[in-house]
DNA sequence: TCCAATTACCTTGCGGTGCAAGGTAGTCGG
DNA sequence: CCGACTACCTTGCACCGCAAGGTAATTGGA
């Protein structure tokens, strides 16, 4: 405990977003058009307090590019500047449905592989 | 479909493992020593076909460093270059404890956001 | 004996990307 | 008219996985 490199921890939360931010967004945006600001607030209601808006805006703008998703304009309600809505194209449908499966690809070996020396009683098929 | 970007897929796992194949290793020495060639393999056979060796050798040099493991040299049974041994520090236990539980804090919320759209037949309160 | 194959380790340049911080623009209430 | 809030976007930084290439040690066949 002399002098935890405080980083650790910390900055693994942030590298374990990548790859998955983008799929989160277009799940997020799959449900109903979304605005730039409402993802973080998305994000930290799901439990992903961690990612700034700094990171969201230039994904955004990537996968606009890339033609996932397309995006549209409207007042805001609550005042202040417009908005800036965006939804889902088809190839951007087709992608999400990909990253879902890429995503539970992923998810089960690391959980295996992690549980590997944790497992308590070591029941099997039942 | 008329030109997929071959990217967009693909590029997601490699980012995937981000913050997460320290853990993997981690939890693969926490099992008994390994030596470097092992861990491909052992994420391979895992269902983690995606790591090259280039990724692996920096990695561990940086843990080592970081004091979470430590290694010895012992001769190749199978005839070739002494293999590097590699196993946990105390720290290293400390870190893969904390690091598992990240990874559980992180992989319900964004499977919970993944999955939002999916429900299949929606149903509720059982 | 000598060299080719095998096993294993390590380094280099590249590209992609999250983050912190800072800047701009539009609208409303006092 | 101006301060405050909402919302969007950009810049500089640093990290890290990858592909490719290079080195070292041991074995066995020509």
């Amino acid at each position: 405990m002399t002098k935890e490199p405080t980083a650790t921890g910390d900055q693994r939360r942030s590298q374990l977003l990548r790859g998955v931010l983008d799929l989160c967004l277009l799940s997020l945006i799959a449900e109903r058009p979304r605005y730039g600001f409402e993802f973080a607030q998305a994000l930290a209601d799901g439990g992903l307090d961690l990612v700034s808006d700094g990171s969201i805006y230039p994904l955004l703008a990537r996968m606009e590019r890339a033609g996932l998703i397309s995006s549209y304009r409207a007042p805001s309600p609550s005042g202040g500047a417009p908005r800036k809505y965006y939804r889902l194209t088809e190839a951007g449908h087709a992608e999400l449905d990909g990253g879902r499966a890429d995503w539970r690809a992923f998810v089960g070996p690391v959980g295996r592989i992690l549980d590997a020396g944790t497992h308590s009683t070591g029941e099997r098929t039942p």
